[in-house]
DNA sequence: TTGTAGGCGTTATCAG
DNA sequence: CTGATAACGCCTACAA
């Protein structure tokens, strides 16, 4: 036969499969013999239990879906990789999909992950965090079934709905903070992916020290963008172009400000003596720009796993809460005192 | 009910579950009408056929199984984005895993995937190649249900045992020539990951360029390496402590083209005036440093789409075989003449 | 064209 | 402590 099978070893060994079963999941009951001799065995033929087979009737199949915006974003990789360290951690798999930044794909994404009886479901970015109330499977499951639904760096939309999320408000406003201590007055701010979330509240946290600072509030000085290396590439000119230009530039993340950094190289304008750049992120790459990046550490492992512990306290019945984790400026290279300062 | 089966729309349509499941795969035999309301019955119960129960009895799961060796790696993080999408046009859907460079956890991790019955198995950076043929589940399934494997940037080592890869000995020759053709005669190379395939293909296409072109063939211009960001950072102190050091740098990858770079801003080494570096992957960020990263461009998308097209192959019984990619240099400016030849 | 019955590998309930 | 027996949700001969 080719696969060895629950049935084969108590064959082998003389006994009935649900002896095999409870040898197998250490239930108590079963003499130490018994089981000794069906363990060997199972080694010796090299068992492995059918997971399809086990969640077919236990109705759990130590799996979690994770749906992410992209995973070439260093960003998404660093938090599933946090995330799949934890499920391991925890024998859990994870099922594995890409949005493409996508709010239909995404959907479709993750009701595909449902179609496998994923356990819990984590969104690594997402751009439809308000369809997840509305999914049938989500919304009509029993309440000891209900499949817990994770989102990262989104505020909880709904019960059953978690959130594990930075402060990026604060962390936004820290950053301005700094800037405007280094004697900078008129700062610019770089978003995100518009509707984002999180490029939301780093904006507003932009704004509140830009207030606080009693700093320029010009709306010109922000700008658009979707959190990418073009973006920050293509933002140079139009920072160039205000007059006067701004001598800062907070940037939604640490992507765009490498491609504005990249830019800024290239048109010769010297980071951070005729500007200074921000990011945000710490992805591990900034720390190896020319200049090192100053930037917006988010605790990007520590988000991966505690949304897999969410998924796993939710399925334990414990009362699993939105979780809001603190960053830190990360004091690099690419910032300094504004020109007219020095 | 929590979730909708097929005995439910069974019982509402009047009729038996064979026919609703024979409606639901659009089996020929089965009169249009009920057909029709069949289908309108499941849409509007929401009905989605779970794919667990569906694996148990068909013995294909739909999934493929992926283990890489870190998704925080900007060349896996874009063959996985490949694989991704090739996965999802086929509906398949991919089973997660990271064996964080190491080869136990990686084995570890294919075999937890095969639990889960994965179609396929699909290994990016393999740390343990040859382990794959001895594994029990690969080796004893019956001729017909034999689980493609396939490797990425890793010969063949076995029957069943598919690759993909780059011809990466080509590539790195191709680097070592436009050099060579620049005017630089000493050029050093830091290694990858040691035992690794593509470390070791592109010192091979190394050294043979080197021997071609004539140029210095000193042992002590191979730097041994891991293909991480440290790694170029760390090696420009050796590099400036050969005599005479080495005019031109082929890096095992971006990523430590990058850190190298990064030293050597840091160092007031200018590049590539006074060094030329050259990376290999041609990931995203490579066109974004300072100097833009002169490399070698490796087909990510096209290597993580053919793996499950390999796989897919594999399960149709169509004869698969090894895939061998081209690649290109990819130039820009962080190589330019030696020195001396200015 | 449709229904019946059996089974995929495992766990769980209930007897013994 | 151990063994039947019945699910879990679906597919697939085989029978009607």
């Amino acid at each position: 036969m080719s696969q060895v099978s629950i049935v084969d070893i108590a064959r082998l060994a003389q006994v009935s499969p649900s002896t095999v079963s409870r040898a197998l999941q250490g239930h108590p009951r079963i003499s130490a013999e018994r089981r000794a001799a069906i363990l060997a065995l199972a080694e010796e033929l090299g068992y492995r239990p059918s997971q399809v087979a086990r969640s077919l009737v236990t109705g759990r199949s130590h799996t979690f879906g994770v749906v992410v915006s992209d995973v070439t974003d260093p960003f998404v990789a660093e938090v599933l990789k946090g995330a799949e360290m934890a499920a391991r951690d925890a024998s859990y798999r994870l099922l594995f999909a890409m949005s493409n930044r996508n709010p239909a794909q995404e959907i479709e994404a993750a009701e595909a992950l449902l179609d496998y009886e994923v356990d819990g479901l984590i969104v690594i970015s997402s751009r439809a965090p308000d369809r997840y109330a509305r999914l049938p499977r989500l919304r009509d499951a029993g309440k000891d079934h209900r499949i817990p639904v994770v989102l990262l760096n989104h505020a909880q939309v709904g019960e059953f709905i978690y959130s594990v999320k930075m402060d990026s408000e604060s962390g936004a406003r820290m950053a301005v903070s700094y800037l405007s201590q280094l004697g900078h007055r008129r700062i610019a701010f770089i978003s995100g992916p518009s509707g984002g979330r999180s490029s939301s509240e780093r904006l507003a946290g932009y704004r509140r020290a830009v207030l606080e600072h009693g700093l320029d509030a010009s709306p010109e000085l922000v700008i658009g963008g979707a959190g990418l290396l073009e973006d920050g590439w293509e933002t140079l000119a139009v920072l160039l172009a205000l007059k006067p230009p701004p001598t800062a530039v907070l940037c939604y993340n640490d992507l765009s400000a490498i491609g504005l950094l990249a830019a800024a190289a290239q048109m010769g304008v010297p980071v951070p003596d005729a500007l200074s750049v921000v990011g945000y992120d710490n992805i591990p790459l900034s720390a190896y720009t020319t200049p090192p990046l100053t930037t917006v550490e988010q605790p990007k492992d520590a988000m991966g796993r505690t949304a897999v512990k969410v998924c796993l306290r939710a399925l334990a019945g414990e009362p699993a809460t939105t979780t809001v984790l603190s960053g830190q400026l990360v004091v690099r290279s690419s910032a300094a005192a504004p020109p007219q300062a020095q």
